[in-house]
DNA sequence: CATACGTTCCAAAGCGCTTTGGCTGTGCGC
DNA sequence: GCGCACAGCCAAAGCGCTTTGGAACGTATG
């Protein structure tokens, strides 16, 4: 295990020059550097990441908090968007602290890691009704990025977020446009900010349209594929079935193509099914509902490039509080069709 | 920000003192550890983790480096095991460092995290065929533990697996029993280790019935939805249509079940459908078939948990190199059923 | 009463790096 | 030829913790 003493002795240089030489600062020739460089490599030498850490009082590392759901469900979504971030740290030397933790430890795990110095900075997830993150963390001075944003303020703060009141609102009128009358939701959980902001523009689309929205039509649960499943058949086992539903994502709307054909009904025809898709991976894109399914998309993986991205740049500086809405796309697609005659 | 030297001013004790008294080190009397503990938790003292790394040599840290598939894809298993690996390390003060690289990069990875001290140990995902990661990692004298197996050698080193070729040949005799002549099998890609047990299981199962596996009832694929789905289309559109299919993963099934009711079939009467089932948190358990499905059942969660707590053991020398075979169900649900009659 | 020993504490030496504050030697303007 | 700026290097002081090797002070032992 070669070490810097080591290195420089070898040389004939002080650990100063050879540190130096390695981290790229000017007071040293560029012949030095070079041989400096040359017998590092042939050393195989790798500085000490704990004494570079404590010496610079930077610790070059990122935390994600996750914390599990409400029924000890890690979010299904997260994966992917811990590969986008996972990748602009490699690229950037940084390294990814993850934290799986439950809904009590959280606050806990967010001071452990910041007075411990052991974190530069923090994505926050999956923020909540009244989430007390963002002040906990501004005040504990740790630069953070939410992904999402909070229910009451959005500014003050760094975030990066779907537009999802106004996807929800553009998919809603998308389908009344067709001629639904009776829509369905379902929503993830409504102590997540986002299922608010989603229902928020559905009821919207709807009130412009001259219709309530019917709370017998809207659900709310994990996004799961067998809640997808049971909420759509409770949905359509009511008396007043909607003729097109919409999901919160696409798991929940794979649930939901199995229910409907299991009731023997045609999506597209007998009820359109329209998602909001984050382009997981394991899913592919477009096929919750066997055809092309009819979707918001817009990529988790890219959310979470751009919000390590910017976490990167607050830290060093080049960037401030920045609120960022991340692109989305409306396919259309074979899951959605006029409604049904029998039913305008 | 509190550090060491002036709590133990504050406290008249010496910095060694206080530092024992918190680390619960016999020479400091009963009297003093109480009182520095109340000191400590009133100016909400935290060790710098850095200072604490680079004194004690260990970073108390466990690298997961997670390769993303062949095609760029993040698996969608790995975040069940994470959450499990995850609360183990939570609970014994160790952190998670989280790398996800492409397969280029993985070496490099694992060189990094080793020379330059920021881990104890590593979690080895995904094993594929002629994996070096072992060998590597054993040279390097970094402590690891293999989520799986090699495919040659299943001694030397520490591993957390599934008796693949055990359970996939009991799952097939299983359809046997049942009068299944025809059976399919959707893999996952067979430079990954696991796929290859599976298929020998499979295919020694029908060995034993005196039948062969027919080549072209077999497919392997990266663990997708619309994988499944796809695979089951090609399967069912074959001259030789299989009676059953064993997928290896329950969003394979989930695929392979939209594929077979979009053509008109019965799942458990014209097809059965048999899957490994991970108890994906997000798929919930059995549901792949929109009927409790029939499945191998072993919780990657579980996994997760054992393959770090056996790591962590092995790290402070309280284990040395071992083997588990974590324990599977196998549970016998609707989506199977005898073989239609004509095809006996 | 002196010796030995155990308990409880402390001063100081690292851990391996970065960074401050010099020091030396060369080239330049005057 | 003198002073000055500047490039290129170095010694040493941290960063905040752990840990070694005592020291001081009882208390039991002969």
């Amino acid at each position: 295990m070669a070490n810097l003493k080591e290195l420089s002795a070898r040389l004939g240089l002080s650990q100063t020059t050879v540190s130096r030489a390695l981290n790229g600062y000017p007071e040293v020739s560029e012949a030095t550097r070079k041989r400096v460089m040359k017998a590092a490599a042939a050393l195989a030498y790798q500085p000490n990441q704990n004494a570079r850490k404590l010496a610079t009082g930077k610790s070059r590392t990122i935390g994600h908090v996750v914390p599990l759901g409400e029924h000890d469900m890690i979010n299904p979504h997260f994966s992917d968007f811990i590969a986008g971030a996972g990748a602009v740290y490699n690229q950037n030397g940084y390294d990814m602290l993850l934290k799986v933790v439950t809904v009590d430890e959280e606050a806990r795990a967010y001071r452990d890691l910041a007075i411990g110095n052991r974190i530069d900075g923090v994505i926050v997830h999956g923020p909540i009704v009244g989430d007390a993150r963002p002040a906990a963390l501004t005040e504990l001075g740790l630069p953070f990025v939410v992904h999402g944003r909070l229910i009451d303020t959005s500014d003050g703060y760094s975030w990066v977020d779907v537009d999802n009141k106004y996807v929800f609102k553009a998919a809603t009128e998308h389908l009344l446009a067709l001629g639904h009358k009776r829509l369905g939701l379902i929503n993830g959980l409504e102590s997540m900010v986002f299922a608010i902001h989603r229902r928020e523009g559905f009821q919207y689309a709807l009130g412009e349209a001259g219709l309530a929205a019917d709370p017998s039509l809207m659900r709310s649960v994990e996004m799961t594929e067998p809640n997808g499943y049971e909420a759509t058949r409770s949905l359509l086992g009511g008396a007043l079935k909607p003729t097109a539903i919409l999901c919160s994502s696409s798991v929940v709307a794979l649930g939901a193509a199995r229910a409907i054909r299991d009731l023997g009904l045609a999506i597209g025809v007998d009820v359109s099914l329209l998602t909001f898709d984050d382009c997981l991976s394991f899913l592919g894109s477009g096929n919750a509902g066997g055809v092309e399914t009819t979707a918001i998309r817009s990529s988790l993986r890219g959310a979470g490039e751009v919000a390590a991205r910017l976490l990167l740049d607050i830290i060093d500086g080049s960037a401030s509080k920045t609120q960022v809405f991340m692109d989305t796309e409306f396919v259309v697609g074979k899951t959605t069709g006029p409604a049904p005659a029998d039913e305008r």
